[in-house]
DNA sequence: GCATTTGTTATACGCTTGAATAACTGCAAG
DNA sequence: CTTGCAGTTATTCAAGCGTATAACAAATGC
């Protein structure tokens, strides 16, 4: 029975670790697999440093939540281009890879399932859906800027939770049951809708591949 | 210290009211807190009685699962009126009460982020949502037939997946945020968002009341 | 009526949990 | 050097967990 080997980090990657272990052990084993042994052994230490660095369980809980969230949106901030193109690649960065995969879901779900319960992950949640729906709102607003249309703050939001609900629901479907649809069908079946919704054509991502992918899938229904 | 006075039930009973209470825990504090002892205490009953009902606790929790599906589909089925009417239904009875509220959203997480990690329970997810999605392509079907569309399965199926998705994902976010939109807005941006998508309109339900309350709503952006 | 069976309660057991604390390690300041 | 001190490990604790089993209560069969 030797002793584990002393190694110090900085806070920092402590810290990043320890948040990295738990939504693994989440991911694998669900929230109620997350109990500080596993997480301290999953990320190489002893359950003792975790109370070292966060005040409870509770808060290194909150900590991989935020953290979560951020990997979920980061990939829809940020993006480049015309608002056309903004806006398609929105779509398309939400249903695809890596923000589209049953861990995320596994992991998104497990938090979810505790945001009624625990008013601190409550706020942490709103704060995050707010912000992404108001990104989505602005890309709204460029995208008929750009094509002529006269602003409309109302449109704007009712087609934002419209078209956050059409990409959540396409979006856990995808994470769901990944493998009971077509290589790009659910992207596909996201662009005809949205079009639909917001009574514009969008034009794919510049990726060709992908373009190709989905504008077949898209034929399948607009005949 | 008294002892807890005896009754008997019948085995249905038990059964009902030991799932109910199972479900009234997970809603209240999460799977995490749905212990033997907590379900026994909100049946009026005594944590060793569950054994003698289900073979663990995680039978309990399976059946508890099916139960939740069960409801949360049955006010979907056996629709009645005309195709068109009962498509309309369809639609406005998942994103209402009693489908859509904050606690069936609690339950459903809960259940789905140990889908990925339990494969009991993802054998009766999978049951669950494939017949969900088969009422839904017929409904479809029997929409098009009455419309004098040609029918068309893979039209069917592909419509089928994105309305399903596009009614997961509104559900959700009446579920999380209800208090965010308007009473009917989501109903209204579900039925402008089906009508764009399979290229048809769709008459409200005949609940006069609910139909203006969204018809208002829908003339947001459509104007 | 009495024995049997069965639904139910009560208690106990071994284990895991989050947390607290004690012991140890190595760097840094003096 | 060595002395502190902060990061880390190891150990301990009380509480709660799922489960097993024994004791009890009321129907049921004869």
């Amino acid at each position: 029975m030797s002793r584990r080997d002393f190694h110090r980090a900085t806070e920092a990657e402590r810290r990043h670790d320890l948040i990295e272990a738990t939504l693994d052990c989440i991911a694998e084993a669900g929230l109620q697999g997350a109990t500080v042994r596993q997480i301290a052994d999953k990320a190489g230490v002893t359950a003792g440093l975790i109370r070292h660095y966060f005040a409870s369980k509770e808060v290194i809980l909150q900590e991989a939540y935020k953290v979560l969230i951020a990997r979920l949106t980061e990939k829809a901030k940020n993006l480049d281009g015309t608002p056309e193109e903004r806006l398609s690649s929105f779509i398309f960065v939400n249903l695809t890879e890596p923000v589209a995969n049953s861990r995320s879901l596994s992991l998104w779900a497990a938090f979810i399932s505790r945001v009624s319960v625990d008013p601190a992950l409550a706020a942490i949640h709103r704060e995050g859906y707010l912000s992404f729906r108001q990104e989505l709102e602005q890309l709204l607003a460029d995208f008929f800027v750009a094509r002529g249309v006269a602003a409309d703050p109302v449109r704007d939001r009712t087609l934002a939770i419209a078209m956050n609900g059409i990409l959540d629901g396409l979006w856990l479907e995808g994470c769901l049951a990944g493998e009971l649809f077509g290589e790009g069908e659910l992207v596909a079946i996201a662009f005809s809708s949205i079009e639909a919704l917001i009574g514009h054509p969008i034009k794919a991502p510049t990726s060709t591949d992908m373009d190709r992918e989905y504008r077949d899938a898209l034929r399948i229904h607009h005949r």
